[in-house]
DNA sequence: TCTGGGGTCCTAGGACCC
DNA sequence: TCTGGGGTCCTAGGACCC
């Protein structure tokens, strides 16, 4: 129950009456695709990028279980993923014909299609917040749910039971569900028993629930994290819980006292709904490592638009513009510039990510990014603006659809700001 | 694992201000 | 001017997540 604003820390008492349900969809994307194309169930499928147009960089983006079995994994270089694939490198080779490819011993690879997938989801979405009244969306397939109004301990799994089922009847799609008083504990349990998972951990199991998991299946937990936990001899979550936390802080900081919560079972976050994000990016690689800096101006160029065109349907000013520059073997470079005040202004993004990309010019480069961040939103009040002129800079023909939030006159400040931010450039320039 | 794309958060040093 | 303390902003890099 909650009675208006809460003031931090006035909420702790009932943190132990939260059920939080982590609802995470099963290889989605290729779920999608099979949603639409059904001859493809139950066959090994690898979805992802970059493998049409004679490119080889690409990555996979889901790989069904069924290709999992053939060792294709998530974020794979697309050339191994397909190698690995049965018959479909032979196939990807002209060494045979595509009727040769037989049922159940074929692999199949799909490009990714967000704008599909996107639609999948939006029919999710609906589902989850029928659901529940706080739904917390992390990404395209994964969502938190606080449902303490809406079940009880005890009948918990029917509840999400029934939240599973509902998604399978009336998308076509299967989803994992956790439940647990804690979001980093739901979150562990919908991964338990994937795919088509249900794990219900209540407030008393928890210790117990996550004491024998290896560290690594511990949100914030990555590669690096991992090879150190293990070097201080710390291989599951039982080992964080039980260890004396001044060494993990010593040695991670904030995040080792996080840690060690976490592994206790210990998180008082709500669930919240997500706010505004906080910087739109765009950034493309190469086949090889380019030095010729005609193709990377043209990139940034690209890039820059594109990023600048996002921020625009999106309704965002931003403040700040910035490049990324991967040169070889694999280093990651940034550099960025802070405006004296927000703009909506594709050329000022394009001349400052020329400008700050010049240092590595002649560098050889293997990807490149744009970003843009400190992002603002127009103010919520924007339909009383509908109707007032839209865009002094001439390029609102018709290309908007929807609402594009920029150049309220109110925002006279705003224009003065970019200005600025301009004669500032010229003199960095 | 020889590496795709779009994000978030944290840290640490330096500049600058009072 | 040989030196205190606190705070904020900016930038670059790193780890992590999906």
């Amino acid at each position: 129950m909650s009675d208006g604003p809460r003031l931090p820390g006035v909420d702790e008492a009932d943190e132990e009456d939260r059920i939080v349900c982590h609802v995470d969809a099963d290889c989605f994307y290729a779920s999608c695709e099979r949603l639409r194309e059904p001859e493809l169930r139950d066959e090994p499928l690898v979805v992802g990028m970059g493998y049409e147009a004679g490119a080889t960089n690409g990555a996979v983006a889901t790989a069904s279980y069924e290709a999992r079995e053939f060792g294709v994994e998530s974020a794979q270089a697309i050339s191994t993923a397909l190698e690995r694939l049965p018959r479909r490198a032979a196939f990807e080779n002209g060494e045979i014909d595509e009727s040769d490819l037989d049922r159940g011993e074929t692999g199949y690879y799909r490009p990714v299609d967000m704008d599909y997938y996107e639609s999948v989801a939006a029919d999710v979405r609906e589902i989850l917040h029928d659901c529940a009244d706080v739904v917390r969306e992390v990404s395209i397939d994964e969502a938190y749910l606080d449902v303490t109004d809406r079940t009880a301990w005890g009948v918990a799994d029917g509840f999400a039971r029934h939240i599973r089922d509902r998604i399978r009847r009336e998308v076509g799609v299967t989803v994992s569900v956790g439940v647990a008083p804690t979001m980093s504990t739901a979150k562990i349990a919908s991964d338990f028993d994937k795919p088509d998972g249900l794990t219900v951990v209540e407030p008393g199991e928890i210790r117990e629930f996550l004491a024998p998991l290896e560290v690594e299946l511990l949100h914030g937990v990555g590669p690096v994290t991992a090879r150190e936990l293990r070097e201080m001899g710390l291989e599951t979550a039982g080992d964080v819980a039980e260890t004396d936390p001044e060494p993990l802080v010593e040695r991670f900081g904030e995040r080792g006292r996080e840690l060690f919560d976490r592994a206790r079972g210990e998180d008082d976050r709500r669930v919240e709904p997500k706010g505004d994000p906080k910087s739109f990016s765009r950034e493309s690689a190469f086949a090889d490592p380019v030095e010729d800096p005609t193709p990377k101006y043209e990139l940034i160029e690209t890039l820059a638009a594109a990023v600048a065109d996002r921020a625009r349907r999106e309704g965002a000013l931003y403040r700040t513009i910035g490049v990324k520059a991967v040169t070889p073997p694999y280093d990651v470079n940034t550099r960025e510039r802070s405006l004296p005040g927000p703009v909506d202004d594709p050329d000022l993004v394009d001349r400052i990510a020329r400008d700050l990309f010049t240092e590595f010019e002649t560098d050889p480069v293997r990807k490149l990014g744009v970003r843009v961040a400190n992002l603002e939103f127009a103010a919520a009040d924007q339909a009383s603006l509908d109707g007032w002129e839209r865009d002094a800079s001439g390029t609102g023909t018709g290309a908007d659809e929807g609402e594009t939030e920029e150049s309220d006159p109110g925002a006279n400040p705003v224009r003065d700001d970019r200005t600025a931010g301009q004669s500032s450039l010229a003199d960095f320039s």
